[in-house]
DNA sequence: CTGTTAGCGCATTCAT
DNA sequence: ATGAATGCGCTAACAG
């Protein structure tokens, strides 16, 4: 039978308040008292049940919020079934998450969702860094408010973000790289093919992979990095159309291209315009992300490997990270950097 | 605000208790009444409080058994972990893990560890089946007493345990079949080295290996399938001597070895004789299982790619399925089989 | 078959 | 600075 809370104010002869007291430092405790109850801790071998905590906390629910854009679903689609599993169980623990979903990649978009976050009283935010930078002032004045940012998928390194779950995007794409020189027997031309926005993640593959391919494939030239036209749409239809026009011109004008590297999510999608192109199979494609698209073209042999992170495991940790700083649980623990790389080719689909 | 267990009585015009009877069917309810409690729970969304519930029921501790070797701690270690990190939290929830520790990889002795898991009142047990039909008849008599037992690591197929946690080892090992072909460029001679007990696993991964060799890469020879010495000792002594004879006898017998693929754990101590034997880097590597040696050697380029499972994960999430089967949670909502195959090489090391 | 009661371990009052 | 009382949502035990 584990000890109690009432166990330790028996043995250190003092009431069950003041013990709550002293475990969840609120002061107003006598030297004296604090030192007989750490005493009792101690000898008890005393471990809080978090879930009679949380329990007994569930009048003052706390709110974190999440905001990740409304577009792209083929990628966050997968983010939103982690949130739905989570979900319950954050509520039976008196955790209320707030989803919300930009309409743009526009920071001031998000910075507006933020203030209305907080407006509805969110104790902690994780969201998606879209550009590097463009969200530090926000993340500070934040901090000063005691709100702490979590940042997802794509870092706001130079910020006063609490923590970040997500790559080490020069390391996704070193492995990328080797990749790219194991598939291609270490021989032949590459295009990279990024995209538009000035996420930070995409330059950083770019960086791992071109590197990794300098130092340890000599044979492999990286010929261009092409990249998506800007445009302000988004979601599936403009992809298509403009990874379409995209990939047709470069094979078109480079005949003897042998692999392409996708820097983002939309690896499936390259695949399926080899496969309509009916080119496939003989052009080596790796990129990043795991998305239903991406292993279907695995299967068919038009992808052959990919970079990721599981999305849905990956959010249920970013929210528990922020849960358990906000209630002030394993101070400092961890770390500010999270990363689980992960491969995935054919021979892993089940 | 979540409805709880009171606004649905209320709802339903009847008592707590009852509302608890239906959730929990216990049965000695009248038609009507269960009726009107499950309208009510549809209406009022009600989702029952998991803590709460576990709070309350923390008197009758239920208890789980976990058996699996007092041997090989480079691998069983981590497995420990897993454990030790999950016990505070399953013992708040009411959860009591016995972990019992067999000196032998005799399945006498596990049957003997299991029945005195039974005497102590254990509702189910997580356990490795060693062989793969040995332990078939105690389990169907457990099944029968209505205890059930998930295989972890290593399974039993033709048994009536309730789950498997672990690989697909035949596919594990077309994934390292095919990490051999990368890592060849499809061209030259392969040695395999096995382990004397024989764990189904061992000759499904080499199946395994052998198939996508002989699809894939037939430009790749496999010379022959070595096996370590029978021993009734265990343990890194006897490893390293046996695993530095034989891949001695391997090298010296053939010069020609350009691959060598081990079936086990025992990768990274491969690697290390190997290194020893300064003939390493010339030959590929490739294995299973993802250890504290195997890293190390993955980082010194004598490993070059290793398939396994998450260790610390795929123990958690073994106790969480038998503990939701025991307290008859999402009753049937998983299949009876899981595996989440994953590869390493150097770069992704942090 | 059903309702009532007494906790599970903890945090938050409100007294003192 | 401290103790006592109340309730979080649920289950078990008892009483009808």
């Amino acid at each position: 039978m584990r000890s109690t809370i009432n166990d330790v104010a028996r043995e250190a002869g003092v009431s069950r308040g003041t013990v709550d007291r002293v475990i969840n430092n609120k002061g107003n405790v006598s030297k004296k008292s604090e030192e007989k109850v750490f005493a009792a801790i101690k000898k008890l071998d005393y471990v809080r049940s978090p879930f009679a905590s949380a329990l007994s906390k569930s009048g003052n629910r706390i709110k974190i919020g999440i905001v990740y854009p409304d577009l792209d679903h083929y990628y966050w689609d997968e983010v939103d079934k982690g949130i739905v599993e989570m979900k319950n169980t954050m509520d039976a623990m008196g955790v209320e998450i707030l989803t919300v979903k930009t309409k743009s990649y526009d920071y001031r978009e998000q910075i507006r969702e933020f203030e209305n976050l907080v407006q509805k009283g969110v104790k902690g935010i994780i969201t998606i860094a879209y550009h590097r930078n463009k969200l530090d002032k926000k993340i500070e004045e934040l901090y000063e408010k005691d709100i702490p940012i979590i940042t997802f998928v794509s870092d706001a390194p130079d910020s006063k973000r609490l923590y970040y779950v997500g790559l080490n995007d020069y390391k996704a794409g070193m492995t990328a790289g080797k990749l790219m020189g194991l598939y291609l027997e270490g021989r032949g031309n590459v295009a990279v093919i990024g995209v538009h926005r000035d996420l930070a993640s995409m330059e950083d593959r770019i960086r791992g992979f071109r590197d990794k391919i300098k130092i340890e494939y000599p044979g492999i030239n990286i010929l261009y990095v092409y990249s998506l036209k800007e445009d302000t749409r988004s979601g599936m239809d403009i992809y298509n159309e403009s990874l379409k026009t995209l990939t047709e011109e470069i094979i078109e004008k480079r005949l003897d291209i042998n692999g392409i590297y996708v820097t983002s999510s939309l690896t499936g999608h390259v695949g399926k315009v080899l496969e309509t192109m009916e080119i496939g199979k003989k052009i080596i494609l790796i990129g990043h992300e795991n998305t239903k698209e991406t292993r279907k073209m695995l299967l068919n042999d038009m992808v052959h490997a990919t970079v990721f992170q599981d999305q849905k495991e990956e959010i249920k940790r970013a929210v528990n990270i922020l849960w358990k700083h906000i209630i002030g649980d394993e101070e400092h623990d961890f770390p500010n950097f999270y990363s689980k790389q992960r491969i995935l080719i054919k021979e892993q689909i089940e």
